[in-house]
DNA sequence: CGCCAATTTGAGTCCCATCAATATTTGTGG
DNA sequence: CCACAAATATTGATGGGACTCAAATTGGCG
């Protein structure tokens, strides 16, 4: 029999998981054991997975809803099941800062770890089901299972290493790379999830995609039509088609104004855009 | 008697640390227990630390030396005891980006536990000691002090904070905004450690702050000087003093260069600096 | 002392933010 | 279902903050 020790916190009773309390046992989905949630992290299940009657309730948000709050206090981690969500930071005069676009086996909630507080906001851009980990939970898998404890330090270096990369990101590319990287990235993360990384559509409005990557709604806006010119992408809405994938991975700058105006006015009009010059494999310049 | 399985990694032997392998235990600050280790991290030592019989070994670095390197293979995590240091990340076209400047009591290293490589380089920028913490060990102490796995999740969950605040900054702030936070963070962090917060001198180039705060050293330079001129705070070279560190905290932009320029060439001059208009206060504009 | 790195300062340019107007989509209630 | 309001997106014009290029000065160190 389940671990009930696990259950519902009461905090979370108002977000209305469809089940009653007495019939929790007969929701197929509302419930995952350890190797499930092994595995949507992608980490490998220990040993005694199976032995362990562990459970972890999953309970579903819908669009905008917020999953935690900054301040709030902290004793549960998210794992994202199945939706997009955005984690955002507000800032001493409440202006609203995009960290990052979680989505399924992401995990969420670690900034909240150091001061038993969240240090950041979850926000739903989807219908979301997350998996909820009691912070106890966590902390006492690493000694039940040893073998747990090097993929739960592990976890939190990737989200390291990740925001180390959006540091290095932010500080040493164009707005035109950071944008082209957006999407290859998103794609990638598509891919992983086994979707399309060609063909998606956005669950972020421009505004958000600016706020993530340092740039206004407008310079994003510009951008996408700009690569759209290019033929690199399409775009339509939300709609997002990469062309060149490759040729938006290894982007760093356009060609400077003076050249590009030459380039553009000149060309773009008479060629197909697929022959255009390859800006993006020239010898990069030192950025700082 | 120690536990002779945290010994000297074979690799760390060219770094010579100044004592023979036979003599170690009578070089008193070349190894530290747990104790001292859980001082310098800030977090509470368990209640059986004095009896763990584990040792750590010191190794120092001189200015200039890596700690460690990108793709090198981990196995060690490390914290500062003396010294100043770099970590930076090196990108696909060998530019340089600084990530941070650990100084005594930070650690090192845990962006290697992810893939098993270290993802950022680490670099001496004045003589260092260093306490080395095998990986193995550091898991272990978390399986025989239950009360420590907890502190270790907190130290990686600052680090998660601590980047998500720079992330927040680097695409929020204007170049003055910055180089005053940057000053006033360093000045807290020397106040922390018992040196003076007020006045301090620079461990790093202009290049280096540059590129930790993603502006150019010129720009560096010339916020430095304009800071200066405003009377918030003197430079000279790397000597630092902060005049007016509440100004400099909560400073965003300079007022729009016409309103600058009256300003400046006809007060700046005349009046004491403590009295010119508190820019910093007004109502924060959206930024994104 | 002489060399090289680091820093300062100036002049010019450009990328991106800002302000603004319009178009398109989404959502909502009658 | 349509009309109306609000949110989102596109596009243009303009200005400014930070980058780039360049030269001169200072300081550290063998």
């Amino acid at each position: 029999m389940p671990n009930l020790s696990t259950l519902t916190p009461a905090h979370h009773a108002n977000h209305a998981a469809p089940s009653a309390d007495s019939s929790w046992r007969h929701q197929g989905s509302l419930w995952s054991n350890l190797r499930q949630v092994c595995e949507l992290l992608a980490i490998p299940a220990p040993a005694g997975a199976d032995e362990d009657d562990s459970m972890f309730q999953h309970v579903r948000f819908k669009s905008g809803q917020r999953i935690h709050r900054i301040g709030q206090n902290f004793d549960t981690l998210y794992i994202v099941n199945s939706g997009f969500l955005k984690t955002i930071h507000i800032d001493e005069y409440g202006n609203e800062q995009v960290l990052s676009f979680p989505m399924k086996g992401d995990l969420l909630g670690i900034d909240g770890i150091h001061k038993q507080h969240y240090a950041s906001e979850a926000v739903a851009l989807s219908d979301c089901d997350m998996i909820l980990i009691p912070y106890k939970t966590f902390a006492a898998l690493g000694r039940t299972h040893a073998e747990l404890e090097h993929a739960m330090f592990s976890v939190m270096s990737r989200e390291i290493v990740r925001e180390q990369a959006m540091i290095s990101m932010l500080s040493a590319l164009s707005a035109e790379a950071k944008v082209a990287r957006f999407l290859t990235n998103l794609g990638e993360r598509f891919s992983a999830m086994g979707y399309s990384g060609r063909s998606f559509n956005l669950r972020m409005t421009r505004q958000e995609i600016g706020s993530y990557l340092g740039l206004t709604l407008e310079t994003v806006s510009r951008t996408l039509s700009a690569l759209n010119e290019l033929g690199m992408i399409s775009v339509e809405q939300r709609e997002i088609n990469l062309i060149d994938p490759s040729a938006l991975k290894t982007l760093r700058r356009l060609p400077p104004a003076k050249a590009r105006i030459k380039v553009a006015e000149k060309v773009t009009a008479l060629v197909n855009k697929n022959l255009l010059p390859q800006w993006n494999n020239e010898a990069a310049p030192a950025l700082n």
